[in-house]
DNA sequence: GTCTATACAAAGATAGAC
DNA sequence: GTCTATCTTTGTATAGAC
């Protein structure tokens, strides 16, 4: 079966619509019927692909976060490039991926919750992480400072304004478009900032 | 009725059931049989005090966002204070609130999404920052960065680490004394970051 | 004000025909 | 593979006795 082929079985079709509901609803909000509505097929036949609501749900979780966190093992043990250029590669990478899947680390960081470690050790970022070229780097710059507090801060200044972007947008004048150029510019200031934090004690 | 009593009222020991079983769970999978019952309750009696989950969900969420916001106020429209005395205020408050109630955030943002502006409306956040004092020396003190920026910033340092905190601790290894302990490092290394994100463009 | 019992609605899952 | 019809479970809300 062609690549084309296979994005429009029903199975794929059915993926899709639950990945929209999913996330726009949280697990438990989500209504299987949505979901089969929305993929255009009848509600026993999702049952039929996936044995259940749960079932369905773990799939769609682990598709996630593979794509969430599957773009960095590149980056991280990259041992030509520089910190600066890392730190550049992962705010740009990550601010792109969330304009297009907003509430995607909302969704995860609240699904997360319910099955502490079993869904982030499956995807093994902790060694990927622990042991990369990339953490050398970073605790080397960090100098006196503990580099878990810079690495928070990294993914504080990446992540967080998507997910307050509702309360943020209420609170000053952003309308949608300028709330994406704000965005856009976080590519080229993040690192610049993260600059000014490893130099700073 | 004296302050103890009314802390002891059944309304009351519903309103505290409701509250944990929310922010725990979010309200679509948040039972009333649960809350009736951690309330030592009868499931009956919930609904004789708030006439739906629906409106003892509301009246738990407007709850939750006073005590997020309301603190800040008289700090923002201090006059005698620095800048960097209140970001030291701002950032120690926060802190210590988010250590009584990690998960509040991720639930308000996460809930927030259903009802766009009119909760955020109903606290007046947004005319009191606008006008505050404290904006006023933040813009100062932004030079020719967007103050929006650098506002983000600050509260993405302050709240991320507790959003990420599920998946932070499976990531690296901390248990949770260490994890406060970080958190608590945070109240003196915040004013000091943001000081530097201050003077760097 | 508080509880028991129950009606009513919604949602997940399954059986069986095609 | 796909659908219709239906069962079962679970959650919300109410009626009525004490």
């Amino acid at each position: 079966m062609s690549k084309a082929d296979k994005d429009h079985t029903t199975e794929e079709r059915i993926k899709e619509a639950a990945r929209e509901v999913f996330t726009e609803k949280g697990f438990a909000a989500a209504r299987t019927r949505d979901i089969a509505e929305r993929a255009g097929i009848n509600l026993a036949l999702l049952n039929y692909y996936f044995r259940s609501k749960e079932n369905l749900f773990n799939i769609i979780m682990l598709e996630n976060l593979h794509q969430f966190f599957s773009g960095l093992k590149g980056v991280l043990n990259d041992e030509t490039s520089s910190l600066e250029a890392k730190i550049e590669s992962i705010a740009s990478n990550y601010i792109d991926l969330l304009m297009k899947q907003p509430n995607l680390p909302l969704f995860i960081m609240m699904e997360i919750r319910n099955e502490p470690q079993k869904l982030v050790e499956k995807m093994g970022i902790r060694d990927v992480l622990k042991n990369s070229y990339f953490m050398k780097q970073f605790s080397m710059a960090a100098r006196e400072n503990k580099p878990l507090h810079l690495l928070m801060n990294l993914m504080a200044l990446i992540i967080f304004p998507f997910i307050a972007r509702p309360i943020i947008q209420n609170v000053v004048d952003v309308d949608n478009t300028e709330y994406i150029q704000l965005m856009q510019e976080r590519k080229k200031l993040i690192p610049r900032w993260v600059k000014a934090l490893l130099r700073n004690g």
